[in-house]
DNA sequence: GCCTCCCGCCATTCG
DNA sequence: CGAATGGCGGGAGGC
């Protein structure tokens, strides 16, 4: 022990070295990125960035082999040991020393992070709140980029986690509970876990909502509320049984860990304890908030559904403090991921506690409703890939009409499948689960097939007009416009309650840069079209070009998230009316319409859809496409890998993103396939054209030092994500069929993001809750520039995917400096390319933040320029390396402050505003909250 | 006083 | 069996 204090003792002096070390230097990344100055950052926004790409193209280096944050550690030379170690330090530490590692840290952040020895005694009073766990998740969350880029090791160190927040290990592990209930980060191993930030996010929230609905917590809500507003009257004391509701459901009884496709299976061997529930509650708390319609839920009520009974025993109570008590710490960190926000409702009794949604509304609903709920115990996981095959057999077939498969392409999925089974077969592939998942869902990979089919049937009958009303034409975000918009534009949400309206007032701002959301130029999202839109960047450092893969998800409104980083302001909302009307009543109308439309509609329907679809068709023979089609696409991609290896000369295959194929897989598969047989032939030239362009990047990464992929385990499967890549490229189909889609049956108000939405089951059109939620998002940014000429093409192309993938090739091939001509809706318009060359300079915006902060450094890189598109969108080109997204960006400028849009009103009960209505102020959402604590 | 929620003991589960 | 996880609730800081 005393030896090990010593040492201890000794170590802090040191770490506060390095700290400043690191800062200055560039290898360390983490504390110097992670609490940059706010003034620096923002006087040299470059400069950051510039860091930004320098980091992680270290990483990047360091990559598969190590981990970034340890190797970073270890190049310091640290002592650092393990845990173990660092556990006994702490503890025998005295505080003092603690503290003023902590107080270090903080100070960082607040300017000058670097003295070693400030710390001294002085700071120990560090408050609580300096130790608060969503303090500590800003921190964490500030070392890395939001959207990371797969292609570098996104590994976390826990042991380095702790080592430089300063925190004991415990902290973080609730942090990396919730954070992975989110799929922002994934288990690898031990020590181990994945960053992925937001990338998954919205398919999470939309699978947590689908999830949510199953489990009707939006009714459940609404009962408790009522109850509780009834008994508050008679007697609080017990509350009745409230079990009606649940009592039928009981079925749901426990609800397993939701899984996402991409992210879940990694660590099989670790996830025995996904049930816990630190990660299940809070996913169950996030249901809550995509369920109920105003999307604020107290404390309270929470608190009772994760309990499970409605009724507060006596023994309960303490059972409820408890359940409270978690209920923070999940609120603490999801309000660092702004998701959620504090407010308070004011009912009767007085104000309560809640948590406002702050985060994306709109996310795809359908994607798969399939099963990939947690539901049931088994494991879905394995089942993403096969659910990706699935629907991209499925969307091909249903895409028929529209796309024919290619003879070629046939013969190619023929070898291929058996290829592919010899890859499963293998042993060591990673997703034995998915065969036997496989054997599982075959039922539901019916479904699904069924389910894609329909749509696109549908898609395409109605579709193919091609024009997509721009839901909102109102293209810029600007609320003005909005409003006036949307006013007129009737599409209003069907329930007007103050929160929502705020809600898509405060998200309109950010959201609509975002946003590529169709509005009226449908003409050409990237991101509807593929959610992946490779472009080629200069590149910062290396010089060579980087290529960037846009996410939808990136586009996608992430208001919240996004902006963050700069400022943390501390907004002050409150929900409380003080009118008295109570915010519960309130609630619970918008509620119950909304939960009716919702639950109703939607989950039944859908299953109904399912169900029928499953006993339509034989699962065997969806099954039987399924592989087919799986094979296909893993079949072309590992050919194309053959031929880039051999170019490569057995570089490996590294694919700059392995990890967003993964991720991506189910979107870009299905659409990859479908385009793939409609445009077969160009394809394959495109492929071809792709591969080399990844060849190129390959070796302008390699040339930077980047180590190209991680190291990732070869497995078969990743093979076949990598390979799926390509395909993801050509997404086309999809897209238009939303469009029509989303014509069809929403309003053009409504807008999904387009990406996601080319699964949507029918179920999922008819459901009314897009209509809820409306969201101003949409509205914004085309990010493509309309003008661009493709976005016409795109339309009447029966592939907009396929477009892009020439788009693609054409601008990419050009080159780096061609520039983002790359990206199908950008491109054309020549401003973009001036602006790609400058680095972006002015607006850096991300990073200036006033207060404080947390920089983010990372992500990824820093983005690059903002490109105006013609429309006067700004579009922002990330750079490979972390994909930024957009949001983070440029658009944030405008984003940060906006207070005027802020200032939307909604009517409910302001208790600021006059009216009884309630006024939000939200517009800024990118107000950290931390600051406001102390 | 109540609301928050940090802290860390200690049970589990993993490796 | 020790380390890694994480459930849990006492109790204290903050208002």
């Amino acid at each position: 022990m005393h030896g090990i204090i010593c040492w201890k003792m000794s170590s802090t002096s040191p770490e506060s070295q390095y700290l400043r070390h690191t800062t200055q230097t560039t290898t360390s990344n983490h504390k110097g990125n992670v609490f940059a100055e706010p003034q620096a950052l923002t006087k040299t926004p470059r400069k950051a960035s510039t860091q930004g790409t320098v980091l992680t193209e270290i990483q990047s280096n360091m990559g598969p082999l190590t981990t970034p944050t340890k190797g970073r550690e270890t190049g310091t030379g640290e002592p650092w040991t393990p845990t173990s170690n660092l556990k006994m330090l702490m503890s025998a530490a005295s505080p003092e020393i603690r503290n003023r590692e902590k107080y270090l840290c903080m100070d960082s952040e607040g300017g000058d992070a670097m003295d070693p020895e400030l710390g001294e005694e002085g700071e120990k009073q560090i408050s609580r709140k300096e130790k608060s766990l969503g303090l500590l998740c800003h921190k964490f969350l500030a070392r890395y980029p939001d959207y990371p880029n797969p292609a570098l090791n996104n590994n976390i160190s826990l042991d380095d986690v702790a080592t430089d927040l300063n925190v004991e290990r415990r902290r973080i592990y609730d942090i990396m509970n919730v954070l992975e209930s989110l799929h922002m980060v994934s288990r690898l191993a031990k020590n181990r876990y994945t960053w992925h930030g937001r990338a998954n996010l919205q398919q999470t929230l939309a699978k947590l909502r689908q999830v949510g609905e199953e489990h009707r917590y939006g009714q459940q809500m609404q009962q408790i509320r009522q109850r509780s507003l009834e008994k508050e009257f008679d007697s609080d004391g017990e509350e009745k049984e409230n079990e009606e509701v649940e009592g039928g459901e009981q079925g749901q009884k426990e609800m397993f860990f939701v899984e996402l496709p991409g992210v879940e299976f990694k660590a099989a061997s670790v996830n025995s304890r996904k049930d816990k529930s630190l990660r299940v509650m809070s996913q169950k708390f996030v249901m809550l908030f995509l369920v109920s319609t105003p999307r604020v839920v107290s404390l309270d009520v929470a608190a009772r559904i994760l309990i499970g009974e409605v009724q507060v025993a006596d023994q309960d109570k303490s059972k409820f403090k408890t359940k409270v008590r978690r209920l923070y710490d999940i609120a603490n960190v999801l309000r660092s991921l702004k998701l959620i926000e504090k407010v308070h409702v004011t009912e009767e009794k007085g104000r309560k506690p809640a948590f406002e949604w702050t985060g994306p509304e709109d996310f795809p609903n359908v994607k798969e409703t399939t099963a990939t709920t947690a539901t049931a115990k088994r494991k879905l996981e394995s089942r993403t890939s096969v659910d990706n095959c699935a629907k991209n057999l499925f969307s091909s077939l249903g895409s028929k009409r529209s796309f024919t498969r290619h003879p070629s392409l046939i013969k190619l999925a023929k070898s291929i499948q058996e290829d592919r089974r010899k890859i499963n077969s293998a042993p060591t592939s990673p997703v034995k689960n998915d065969s036997s998942s496989s054997e599982f869902f075959p039922t539901k990979m019916a479904q699904l097939a069924a389910i894609c089919k329909i749509q696109l049937d549908q898609q395409s009958n109605k579709v193919v007009d091609g024009t997509p009303k721009p839901a909102v034409t109102v293209t810029e975000a600007l609320p003005a416009q909005q409003k006036a918009a949307k006013k007129p534009g009737a599409p209003q949400p069907p329930v007007l309650t103050p929160t929502e309206a705020r809600d898509s007032t405060v998200h309109l701002t950010p959201r609509a840069q975002f946003t590529p959301q169709p509005t009226g130029a449908m003409s050409f999202h990237p991101a509807q079209c593929s959610p992946l839109i490779p472009m080629l960047l200069p590149q910062h450092q290396g010089g060579g070009p980087y290529a960037i893969y846009m996410h939808p998800s990136s586009f996608r409104p992430h208001p919240l998230t996004r902006p963050q980083p700069t400022s943390l302001a501390v907004r002050s909302m409150t929900f409380e009316d003080k009118t008295g009307r109570s915010p519960s009543d309130v609630t619970v109308q918008g509620h119950s319409s909304a939960t009716n439309k919702l639950p109703t509609s939607s989950p039944s329907a859908l299953k109904r859809v399912c169900s029928e679809r499953t006993s339509e068709e034989s699962p065997s023979k969806a099954k039987r496409i399924d592989s087919s089609t799986r094979d296909t696409s893993p079949k072309l991609c590992e050919i194309l890998q053959a031929r880039l290896k051999a170019r490569r000369g057995g570089l490996v295959s590294s694919r700059p993103s392995p990890r967003a194929l993964h991720l991506d897989p189910e979107f870009v598969n299905t659409p990859g396939s479908s385009v793939a047989v409609a445009a077969n032939q160009t394809l394959e030239q495109n492929l071809e054209t792709f591969l080399e362009k990844e060849e190129k990047v390959a070796t302008s990464d390699s040339e930077a030092g980047l180590t190209p992929v991680r190291a990732v385990p070869l497995n078969p499967q990743h093979l076949h994500t990598e390979t799926l890549i390509p395909t993801g490229y050509l997404i086309p189909i999809s897209q238009q069929s939303l469009f029509s889609y989303k014509d069809h049956n929403t309003e053009s108000s409504k807008d999904f993001t387009p990406s996601y939405n080319i699964y949507h089951t029918p179920t999922a059109g008819s459901r009314p809750p897009p209509i809820q939620e409306f969201t101003p998002t949409s509205l914004p940014l085309h990010r493509p520039p309309p003008s661009s000429p493709f976005s016409a093409q795109g339309h009447r192309f029966p592939s907009p995917a396929i477009l892009n993938f020439t788009l693609q090739n054409l601008g990419l091939i050009p080159g780096p400096g061609s520039v983002p001509a790359c990206s199908p809706g950008t491109a054309h318009t020549p401003e973009h390319p001036s602006s790609m060359p400058s680095p972006l300079p002015p607006h850096l915006g991300p990073h200036q933040r006033g207060g404080m902060v947390f920089v983010k450094p990372m992500s990824p890189v820093p983005v690059q320029h903002q490109m105006t598109s013609p429309g006067g969108r700004p579009l922002t080109l990330i750079s490979l390396q972390q994909m930024t997204t957009p949001e983070g960006t440029a658009l944030p400028q405008h984003s940060f402050f906006h207070t005027p849009l802020a200032t939307v009103v909604t009517t409910s009960h302001g208790h600021t505003a006059p009216a009884g209505t309630k006024t939000v102020y939200i517009p800024q959402r990118k107000l950290d909250v931390t600051n406001e604590d102390t």
